[in-house]
Order: C-alpha cells, then structure tokens, then sequence
DNA sequence: GAGCACTGC
C-alpha cells in the first residue's frame, strides 16, 4: 500500500470569496430597476399600512412573531414558535434585510447559498412576506429539479410557515398536484414550471419566479432561463431569482444582463482534501485499497465510495467484504459492513444505507461502507458520512449527432462535482476526501463545470417544445449556452419527418398536438398514429413501457431463471409485442391474485416500473381523450392483431430502421449505415430482413435493442418522404429499397385499374 | 450472447 494518497490541502472557503466579489459587484453595478409598486390591498387591519415591496426585514420579522398567521389569521402553534426559533438561526436568515435591499430594488437576481444555508426553505418564504401575493391573488414559484425534493421542501416550509401541506404552501410534480386556490407558494419541478408555460406563455399566475438549483443545469432549467430573460421583458412586474451552490455565479449574472448577487455561506464542517502522488491506473483497485487502509488506520466514521455503474458497484461491494473479513480476522480490526447504492436498486435496499454502522470490536471502530453512483452526489443525502472515496469518474449522456445516437460513457467528472462529493464528508462533523488522482490533475484536467444537458441530448422534444412556448427563430433564441447547431438541424430534420414541423418550420397541428404528451416525439407521433390502425389502446401500454425502466429484471445469480421466464411472454415477432404481453399479464387477474408484488419476483419482472408504466399509460390516456383521439383496440379475435399493431409501430419509428446484411450475421442501420448486432436480449429468431428499433446501444459493440419485425413495404407507404431514395447512398440498403418502391408502386397501380373497374362496372 | 449514471413532463 505505498501509494497512499499522502498530500494534504484545506478546502477552500468558496463562499467567502464569492460574497467578496458579490459585494464588489454591488458597487459597481447599483441596478436601480424601479419596480417597485406602491400598493395597498386590504383597508381592514394589519396590512393598512403595507406597501408591496418596501418591506423591511424588522417588519416582516414582527409579521412572523405573530400572535396571528399573517396568510391565514390563524393563531400560530407552539411548534410554530420551536422551528421559528431554528430558522433564525440559519446563515441566510443574518441576510435578510440585504436580500430585501436587493430583492425590492432589481427585476431578477442570483442568490448564492452553499449547503446548509438554508436558501430553498428561508429565500420564498422572505418573498411571500414582502410580496403577500394571497392579496393579489398571485403565486410564488419554486423549481426543483426532483420530484422528491418538491415535495420534501414543500412540507417542511408548510409546518414553518404552520398551514396545512396543499393549502397556502403546496407543491405540483407529475403525476401530483397539492395545491388548492389558496395556494401562494407552490414548489414544483422544473419540468412541470416549464409545461405551464406552454399554455400561458408570460406565467401570468406568478409574481415570483425562484429557479432552485440552477448549477445543476437540467434542460428544463436552462429553457426556463432563456424563457424567463424573454419574459422579463414582457412583464416588468414578474420577479425573478436564480439560486445555485456557489460555482458559476458570475455566469448567470451576466447573462440576466448583470443582475445583482447575493452570496450566503453555507454551514457544513471543514473537509481534508488528500490527493494520489501519482496517476492512478486501476481506480477500481485503487479505490478498494483505500477504503481498506480507511478501515484499518482511521477512526470511527462511515465511508462513501463513488463508482460508476451497477456492475463495477456490486464487483467492488464483494471484493471489500471479503478483504474486510480479512481485516477483521488477521489484523483484529472492527466488522465492516458494505453497501450497494444505485438507481435500479429496490427502494427497500436503498433504504438499507441508513441501517446504522456494525458495533465496533477490540476498541477498533465497527463501520459501514457505501459504494454509489453519482445518485448520491446530489439525489440523496446520507449523514454520518466522515470519509469520501473519489475516484474521479462518473458515467455520462452524450451525443453524436451524426448518428442521432445519445448514449452512456464513462468520464472525468469537472471541479464541480469534485467539489461536492468531497463536501458530503462534512456533514455531520470534519471529514476527509481521498481523490484517487493527484492535486496537479485535478487543477489542469478536471473542467470546471460538467457541460450542461442541453449540449449533451438528443432535442427533438426541446425544439418541439420551444415552439410550443411560441419562440419561432430558435436561430436567434437565447441560450445560456447554445446547443451545436449540427443537433439543431437534427432536431428539426427530425421533427420535419415526423410532420411536427412544416417544411418552412412551422408548427404543424400533429406538432401541436404531439408537444402535449410527456413523450419522446416519436413516441408521441406512433400514439396519435394507432388510431387508424385500431389499436391505440396496444400502442399506449407499448408506449408506456417504453418510456419507464426495464421491466426485465436479470439478477447475476439466477440469469438464466430470468430468461427462460421472459420467454413466457415472447411473442415471436419482437419485443415490443412482448411488452404488451407482459403488461396484459400483469393485469391479470392471476397476477392479481397472486399478489403483484410476488408475481413479478416470480415472472423476474420490475414491480416498479410495470406500477410506473400503468401511471404513465393512465396519464398518456388522459392526453388522448381530451384531444379526441379514438380509444380502440382490434380485439385478440382479429387476425390482424398483431399486424396491426406492428403497422402503428412501423408509423412512426420508420426513421430506426435496420436490415439484415447480405450473406453476413449483422444488420445494418437504414440511412446512416450503421453496423450493429441486435442486442441477445431480444425475442426475435435471427431471420428478419428489416426490423425496427427503439434504442441504439453504444458499447464496446453496437446493439439495438427492443427490435420488432416489420415489412419494407409499411416502411416506403408509410413515410414516402423519409424514403425518397435521392436521400441514400449508395448500397445494399437503397438497392433493396428501390426494388420495394417498384413493387409497392406496381401494386398500387394495379389495384387502383382493379378499383376503377369495379367502379365502372357497378355504376 | 448481455453498459439502465441521474433526472423530468
């Protein structure tokens, strides 16, 4: 074990420097945007003499030392009081008359808040006291880019604010609404903020507008951004504040036209930042060694271990356990207990982290490891953690625009969250970090922020949506950071094939329709389509799996169990015939009877996601029925079922397309010539000619992946456009093709002298 | 013959 990490550094006090420079800003740039509007609202009682935004914090703080609910009027309860007393202890809350002297003076504003600093609960709350929207009948927004944060925040400022959860606070997330009319600070995510505004493009409900967790720059965040600069403009009386962990600040300044800042430090303890002396060849080996040496020389305190992936996290949870064992048996040290963290996980074996560490043994301290993904980086917050493990990699979303493929690769991870996985050592008392890179690495070759997700997706349903937002030159729209405009083009190509978007790029009504289903557009373009191939009620559930986790569970141990039970459902000609068996079985009523749960361990089925995709295909049916799109189904007795079904797939996922090669075992991708296997989970015998697919997979060899069969023929009557061969090069494919097209159009003919005929005969 | 990191509508 000689390379231990061995060099030593303190982290730095971000915030300091940040306030610093936020003060400086300050000077320099006054921000004297008079919004203010003198405004009197009730003439009986307690808010005679309030006028919106000229509140003072001694005011407002008089306003929350009660007796009486400023919102409600009711009498405030002891437990009001208790968390009162709490929060005034809060970093921001020594702020807040400098939050209000900005706050009341400028339009939008950064606020800077680091962990611990209280910003997500105290910041709306000092909004509402100096806006009282209840009296304008207007609300106060808060995003977050998880559901379970909106709903956790949602609660916690409810009980401090002591009204009923659903009432004055509430929170909106897919699937949940919890608010009510009377309503005045709504948490919510950013996904769902942003399908609001498809609908009332100025957000005209808000007085205030709070992007929470703006560094993490989700694509619903930065839309939102580009969104709210536009209406800003339109709405010179909408507030708005962006709120992020320190880094980046100036970014968004300068991007709100130098919007003024406020930073407040955060409270979270001193962490030790170790480096390697030397690169590091082997993280995994490397990262198992330290956790070890941890364990056998540091005191009491539980470690978190950062990998990428399920396999390297269950490959390294057994080699730790069993060189722990070891520890404990040769060199007397205290039991070790390890565990697995990562998204796919069952929720109860998620919940197993917080199990308390083992008891110590020998006067050695007992200890729990974790070994997670990036899910705990900012997802899930564990206390007690003392000692964090960095390898430095994590697993991120790329994409190639050349071949339209978005996938999976392992990759450094940026200063940023270096910096946040190292501060979850500090959370309940000093910690340390060991980066298993050295200090010379991290300053030259870690980037500073990872990229946001807008340059690294697939933006067929963002370009969709921002025409629905009624932003028609997204050439000129104003991004924080402008997607390349090779993905544009994409996005658009795409959007025009699927005849969302007119050839001069207009939104077509199947655009406008399709931007109203939380899908894909594709996805959303196949479900408008099975209407007219009878069987939309087939395309909603095969939809609907398609767009949750895989239903298919495959455990490591009992691999080929699994596969014999997925062969129950298989339908012959593909997988996504064999999801619609799947989720008819699932609503059996043997399932049923067998009890859900038990039926699915037994099937190897994801109780999870099957529950999930119902939600989805409940809420895509909603959709459906307000547009009256036809809710039909051929029936099991047709003998064009299944045929029918493939059709409707065939519709609209006409531009993944693959044929077998010539003589050889692969197949190739139609139009962008891509080789690839078809991955071995599939249902499908090896002798298709042309099959469709749902999902390239990028790895060391090319899969696609849910593949079903289909005739070449549906292909060139279904999108005669995508398939005019001037488009294709040269080839195998485009020979095949252009016998097809000959075929197709001689067929036609002949039917249409047959029909003539008829005609002509009959009349 | 086997790569679904993590979110969101």
């Amino acid at each position: 074990m000689s390379d231990r990490p061995s060099k030593k550094l303190k982290m730095d006090s971000e915030a300091e420097k940040v306030a610093e420079a936020a003060e400086e800003h300050l000077k320099q740039h006054p921000h004297p945007v008079p919004t203010k509007q003198p405004y009197v609202a009730h003439d009986d009682g307690e808010f005679k003499d309030w006028i919106k935004h000229q509140t003072t914090a001694e005011q407002a703080q008089k306003l929350e030392d009660g007796p009486n609910n400023a919102f409600t009027g009711n009498k405030f309860s002891q437990k009001y009081f208790d968390i009162l007393k709490v929060r005034r202890d809060l970093p921001v809350f020594a702020q807040r008359q400098q939050f209000l002297d900005i706050f009341q003076n400028t339009q939008i504003m950064v606020f800077v808040g680091e962990t611990g600093s209280g910003k997500t609960t105290q910041i709306p709350q000092f909004v509402l006291y100096d806006d009282m929207p209840h009296l304008a009948g207007t609300q106060v927004a808060c995003t977050q880019p998880r559901r379970v944060a909106a709903m956790s925040v949602a609660k916690r400022v409810a009980d401090e604010l002591d009204v009923e959860l659903g009432e004055e606070v509430g929170y909106s997330i897919r699937f949940e609404n919890k608010t009510s009319p009377k309503t005045i600070l709504k948490y919510m995510t950013d996904g769902m903020l942003l399908r609001e505004a498809m609908d009332d493009h100025n957000l005209s409900r808000y007085s205030c507008i709070i992007l929470d967790e703006a560094h993490e720059r989700t694509l619903a965040t930065d839309i939102l951004m580009g969104l709210l600069k536009q209406v800003s403009i339109r709405r010179p009386d909408l507030k708005i504040i962006i709120m992020s962990a320190t880094l980046d600040a100036e970014k968004f300044q300068s991007y709100f036209n130098d919007a003024p800042l406020l930073a407040v430090p955060g409270r979270t303890h001193p962490v030790e930042i170790y480096y390697t002396p030397e690169y590091q060849r082997d993280y995994l080996d490397a990262a198992i060694r330290t956790v070890l040496q941890i364990h056998a020389t540091e005191p009491e305190g539980d470690v978190l271990l950062f990998l990428t992936g399920e396999e390297e996290i269950e490959d390294a949870c057994r080699k730790i356990s069993l060189e722990g064992d070891e520890l404990v048996r040769e060199q007397n040290c205290g039991p070790i207990k390890v565990y697995p963290l990562y998204g796919s996980l069952p929720p109860n074996q998620q919940q197993r982290i917080f199990e308390p560490a083992p008891e110590g043994a020998n006067g050695k301290p007992g200890r729990k490891v974790i070994v997670s993904t990036n899910i705990a980086e900012t997802s899930l917050t564990i206390d007690g953690i003392v000692y964090v493990v960095d390898p430095g990699f994590s697993k991120q979303k790329v994409y190639n625009p050349r071949i339209r493929v978005e996938s999976l690769l392992v990759s450094p991870i940026s200063k940023a969250s270096a910096q946040q996985r190292a501060g979850r050592a500090g959370r309940t008392r000093p910690g340390k970090c060991f980066r298993l890179y050295t200090e010379e690495a991290f300053k030259k070759e870690l980037i500073e922020q990872s990229y946001p997700e807008i340059l690294r997706s697939n933006l067929a349903s963002t370009v969709l949506e921002l025409k629905k937002l009624g932003i028609d030159d997204l050439v000129h729209f104003d991004f924080m950071d402008p997607p390349a405009p090779e993905t544009m083009m994409r996005a658009l190509e795409e959007l025009n094939y699927l005849q969302c978007l007119s050839d001069e790029g207009d939104l077509t009504a199947l655009g406008r329709t399709a931007s109203q289903f939380p899908l894909d557009p594709m996805l959303a373009c196949v479900l408008i389509g099975s209407p007219a191939f009878q069987c939309s009620e087939e395309i909603l559930t095969i939809v609907a799996l398609l767009s949750v986790p895989n239903v298919f569970v495959r455990p490591a141990s009992a691999r080929k169990r699994a596969d014999e039970a997925k062969m129950a459902f298989a339908h012959s000609d593909g997988d996504h015939l064999t999801l619609l068996n799947v989720f008819e079985a699932f609503n059996s009523e043997e399932a049923m009877q067998h009890g859900l749960h038990q039926w699915c361990r037994d099937n190897f089925l994801s109780y999870r996601s099957l529950t999930s995709a119902r939600s989805v295909r409940a809420q895509l049916r909603r959709i459906m029925e307000k547009h009256d799109l036809d809710l039909v189904s051929p029936g099991y007795d047709d003998p064009d079922y299944w045929t029918l079904v493939r059709k409707a797939l065939a519709a609209g996922f006409f531009m993944q397309v693959a044929k077998k090669k010539s003589g050889n075992k692969g197949y190739l991708t139609v139009k962008d010539n891509q080789d690839v296997l078809i991955h071995p989970s599939t249902v499908l015998a090896a002798e298709n000619e042309w099959v469709i697919y749902n999902e390239f997979v990028l790895t060391s060899t090319n899969y696609i992946r849910t593949v079903t069969n289909v005739k070449p023929d549906w292909l060139v009557e279904l999108a005669p456009k995508y398939y005019n061969l001037d488009h294709f090069g040269d080839g195998d494919v485009k020979l095949s093709l252009k016998r097809i097209i000959e075929r197709v159009e001689t067929m036609n003919k002949q039917k249409e002298k047959k029909d003539k005929k008829k005609k002509s005969k009959s009349s």
